[in-house]
RNA sequence: GGAGAGGUUCCCGAGUGGCCAAAGGGAGCAGACUGUAAAUCUGCCGCGAAAGCUUCGAAGGUUCGAAUCCUUCCCUCUCCA
C-alpha cells in the first residue's frame, strides 16, 4: 500500500496534470504490468534535454516495473503534421522514417531500459485498415467536440482552413490506444485534447479508458523560454560532458527544481534531502553540479561525469590544464618571430585582434602558463601551451610561412 | 495614380563637407565581484600582428577631402485616391 503511493507521488513529481489520479491509483494497486504508451513523431531526432522529459517519465515507469510503448507515428507521419499552424509539414519517406527510428533507439536507449520498452509503429495496424473501419472511427466523434480543440477553434473562428483529414488525427491517435491496450498515455501539455480523445475510442472499442498524463514543457536554460534548439538555451543529449557540465552548472537557479523534477531518476527522498541541503546553506552550484553529473552519466558514463569539469570551456583549478585542448599549427611569415596578437588570432583564441588587444593588455593571456607582455615574440619551431582569458585554450605550434 | 518620410556598422538610433571606423542604447565577448548563478561594475565590440585596408541602400559625379552635396537607380513606410 505504502509502495503504491510511493509509487505515485514519483509519477506525479512534475506532471502538469494527471486524468484521473484515481484511476491511476487504482491502476498502480491492480499489481499488474501496466502498458505506458508515448508517442513520437518520425520527424528527424536531435534529441535535447526538453525531449527527454517524457523519455524520463517513461523511465520512471520502467522501474516501477511496468512496460513503455515507444510509438513511432510513422503512418500519421507519413500524411502530413495536423497541428497545421505554419507549413504543413512535407511527408516523409519510408526510409527516411527508418532512418529516423533508428537514430531515435540510439538517442533513446540511453535513457530507456530495452528490456521494458516495446517500440511500435502504428503504420502496422492503420496501413491494413479499410475505408470502412476508417469511416466507423470517425464516427465516434463529432464537429463540435473537434472544434472544442483550441487550435481548431480559433482557425475556425478566424476562418482559417481545417482540413477534414486534421479532424482523423485526434482520432487516429486515439485508436492507437486501442490497438496498443494502453492503461496510461503520456505527452505534452498541448496534447490534452488528443490524449483525452484515446479515452473515448478506447471505451468505444470496449476497453477500460487510459489514465492521460501531461507534462509540461521544460523551459530553456534563459528560464523563459520553452527549450529549443534554434533558440540557443538548449542541452541536447549528444553534447560533449564538457559543454553539458558547463551549460548546467551555469543555468539560473530558479531552474534548478524544475530541471531535478522533470530530467533526474533520483527519488523524491534524494531530492527533498537536496532540498533541505540547499535551505541549510548548501551552495547552490554544488547542487547543481549534483544533477549535472547525473545527466552526463546517464548520456556519457560515470568516467566522463567524473572528468567533466576538466574541459575546456570550463573554469579550472589553477593551474590545471584542460583535457581537450585543440592543438594547432599558426604559420608566420618574418623572421624576428611571431607578435603574441598574431597567434592569439590565427589560432582562434580570440574572435580578432581587438578581442587579442584587449586581453593583452588586461595581462589576460598566459604562454605556457606566464602573463606575457602584449608585444612578446614567440620563437618559430617549438610549442607553447597558450590561454587566453580564463577558459580559452590551445596548444600552438609555430612555424615559418607564407 | 497623387503627396510625404526614410534606408547608417548584429539590432535600435545619432550624425548634414574635414576633428567619423562614425555618438548613445541594446545584444555579444572578456574581466572584477561571486557560487562556473543573478545583480552590479570595468574594458572590448568593421578587418588586420602591424603598416594599413574596407564600410554608412546601389552605381556614378562634384571636391584637396563625402555617411554628409549632385544625378540616376533599387527598396521600405505613412497619408490620399
Amino acid at each position: 500500500m505504502n509502495d503504491v503511493v510511493e509509487a505515485f507521488e514519483l509519477i506525479k513529481r512534475g506532471t502538469d496534470e494527471i486524468l484521473l489520479e484515481d484511476a491511476l491509483l487504482e491502476k498502480l494497486r491492480s499489481g499488474r504490468k501496466l502498458r505506458i504508451k508515448v508517442g513520437f513523431d518520425p520527424t528527424a531526432p536531435d534529441l535535447h534535454l526538453g525531449h527527454s522529459v517524457l523519455l524520463t517519465k517513461m523511465r520512471q515507469f520502467q522501474e516501477l516495473g511496468h512496460t513503455v510503448i515507444f510509438l513511432i507515428g510513422d503512418f500519421t507521419g507519413r500524411i502530413g503534421d495536423p497541428s497545421g499552424k505554419s507549413v504543413t509539414r512535407k511527408p516523409l519517406t519510408e526510409e527516411q522514417v527508418k532512418a529516423n527510428a533508428e537514430t531515435y533507439r540510439q538517442q533513446v536507449f540511453k535513457i530507456l531500459d530495452p528490456e521494458l520498452t516495446e517500440v511500435r509503429f502504428n503504420s502496422e495496424w492503420f496501413s491494413k485498415m479499410g475505408a470502412a473501419e476508417m469511416i466507423e472511427l470517425a464516427a465516434q466523434s463529432t464537429v463540435a467536440r473537434m472544434l472544442e480543440r483550441d487550435d481548431f477553434e480559433k482557425r475556425y473562428q478566424s476562418n482559417q482552413a481545417i482540413s477534414l483529414h486534421e479532424f482523423l488525427y485526434p482520432l487516429v491517435q486515439g485508436y492507437d490506444s486501442v490497438a496498443l491496450e494502453a492503461d496510461i498515455e503520456m505527452g505534452g501539455t498541448d496534447q490534452k485534447f488528443n490524449l483525452l480523445m484515446g479515452r473515448e475510442i478506447q471505451k468505444h472499442f470496449g476497453q477500460t479508458p487510459q489514465v492521460v498524463i501531461t507534462m509540461p514543457l521544460l523551459e530553456g536554460l534563459d528560464g523563459v523560454q520553452k527549450m529549443s534548439k534554434s533558440l540557443g538555451n538548449y542541452v541536447g543529449v549528444d553534447e560533449a560532458p564538457g559543454a553539458m557540465f558547463n551549460k548546467l552548472v551555469s543555468m539560473p537557479d530558479a531552474l534548478i527544481w524544475k530541471y531535478f523534477d522533470l530530467l533526474s531518476l533520483k527519488s523524491n527522498t534524494e531530492l527533498d534531502a537536496l532540498r533541505e541541503e540547499m535551505a541549510n546553506g548548501a551552495n547552490p552550484r554544488d547542487i547543481k553540479m549534483v544533477l549535472a553529473r547525473e545527466l552526463i552519466a546517464r548520456y556519457h558514463g560515470e568516467d566522463a561525469a567524473a572528468n567533466a569539469h576538466r574541459s575546456s570551456g570550463n573554469v579550472l583549478g589553477d593551474g590545471e590544464l584542460p583535457e581537450d585542448m585543440p592543438e594547432v599549427e599558426v604559420a608566420f611569415a618574418g623572421d624576428a618571430g611571431v607578435p603574441i596578437g598574431f597567434v592569439l588570432n590565427r589560432s582562434g583564441l580570440v574572435k580578432n585582434s581587438a578581442q587579442a588587444k584587449d586581453l593583452l593588455n588586461n595581462g589576460r593571456v598566459k604562454v605556457d602558463g606566464v602573463v606575457i607582455d602584449k608585444d612578446a615574440l614567440l620563437e618559430f619551431g617549438r610549442s607553447y601551451v597558450v590561454q587566453a582569458g580564463k577558459r580559452s585554450f590551445a596548444r600552438v605550434s609555430l612555424v615559418p610561412g607564407p
